[in-house]
DNA sequence: GCCGCTCTCAGGGAAAACCCTGATGTGCCA
DNA sequence: TGGCACATCAGGGTTTTCCCTGAGAGCGGC
């Protein structure tokens, strides 16, 4: 079986870096480098036009850095998945990262022996870090990133609402354990189908499986 | 974690035989023989009533033998799992029984052994099966089962367009596809759901996710 | 040859989901 | 203090699902 092409978008202000992350790609016969920026707006702007599958991007990127841009990737567009590439082996910029939705981080020392296991662990959706960073604030960050996914797109009144239309209730019933009016359960629903671009209700139940929001 | 309660009803003509069966099960606090049978008309009635987890049948019943019972049951109640207990060690029976929808078989030379381990496979519905049957015949009837596992009840039209709804397809959709009407369509849909005894669309697609009849 | 199952289709009505727009209140935060 | 995200609700319409009954054709088993 062959694996999916992954569409990838770079972001870094030396274009000598941008060069090695997409030579070092290159070996991979299914990633594609569709794009490069060297700032964080221009980077923001070609991951709207292209929406890539994964994002590498330098946590110091000019106009807007890596976190900032992180925050506003995920608040768009919580499928891409996102790698911070950067010299800092620092614990505060790695929990900054991972909580605005990062799934991997690489330090650029690391990163001729670990750019492609970083990108591979990405594609299939699992998260990567190096770096001396305390195992136990991995573990904790793995553990919540595993458990959120990329239903961080959703509000806890979205998610709690996802929950029950998967468990195969009514948005009548719905309305009644909530207490809400059926008109504001609808709204929730279409919101969070509109948000995470799902057609049916039958690819809502599939979502909410695959991101462990209930039990098949 | 506790395991659930497993609900189990006995059918053997030797009265003797069932408080064997009855006192080996006892061992265990989550197991509750609920109803005990001497011939496969009343074990059919009784398993109708007390709608049981798991039917423990002997295969000589009589007036309505265990392959019969069998099929009747899966007929009807497709959840219901059943462990055939015989002391028949003959590869033709073992074969009609799988095929009626059976995923365990013990022989009675085993029973002290191994009734437990078989119990406990049937509740957490995996295959059981003992005595000296040929592996490439077990191998060919467990792949099956454990394909198709309550989808036996399905019909391969069904099992088609349950499919499909499970995979987002609206009804419309599925007319186009197969080249039927959509009244068609909504047949099949409605017996499945029948059948299965689903109440929404979204009880549908986790059954499908759960019977491997798509990915999540 | 009849019985039962499967697959096919239909009518018709009730219920629910889906879609769009618009509106109000609340709380946060720059 | 104005903007923004979030949560709440409504009207009003279209589409889809859900539910029921009924029915004919084909096919394999007893």
């Amino acid at each position: 079986m062959s694996s999916p092409i992954r569409r990838i978008v770079l972001a870094d202000d030396h274009e000598a870096i941008r060069l090695g992350v997409r030579s070092a790609l290159s070996v991979h016969p299914d990633w594609r480098v569709v794009g490069e920026a060297s700032n964080g707006r221009d980077a923001l702007e070609l991951i709207r036009t292209l929406q890539p599958d994964i994002a590498v991007l330098d946590y110091s990127l000019p106009m807007m850095n890596g976190l900032e841009l992180t925050r506003a990737i995920k608040k768009e567009m919580p499928r891409v998945e996102i790698l911070i590439f950067t010299m800092h082996d620092r614990e505060d910029i790695l929990a900054e990262v991972l909580m605005a939705g990062t799934r991997g981080y690489l330090l650029k020392s690391d990163a001729s022996k670990h750019l492609i296991s970083a990108i591979e662990a990405l594609a299939v959706k699992r998260p990567y870090f190096s770096g001396n960073v305390s195992q136990t604030l991995l573990d904790r960050f793995i553990e919540m990133a595993s458990r959120d996914s990329t239903a961080t797109a959703l509000t806890p009144r979205e998610r709690e609402i996802v929950q029950l239309i998967a468990e195969g209730r009514l948005n009548k019933e719905i309305a009644a354990i909530l207490d809400l009016s059926i008109k504001t359960v609808e709204t929730h629903r279409a919101a969070a189908m509109h948000k995470l671009d799902l057609k049916s209700s039958a690819d809502l139940v599939r979502y909410a499986v695959r991101n462990h929001i209930i039990e098949p």
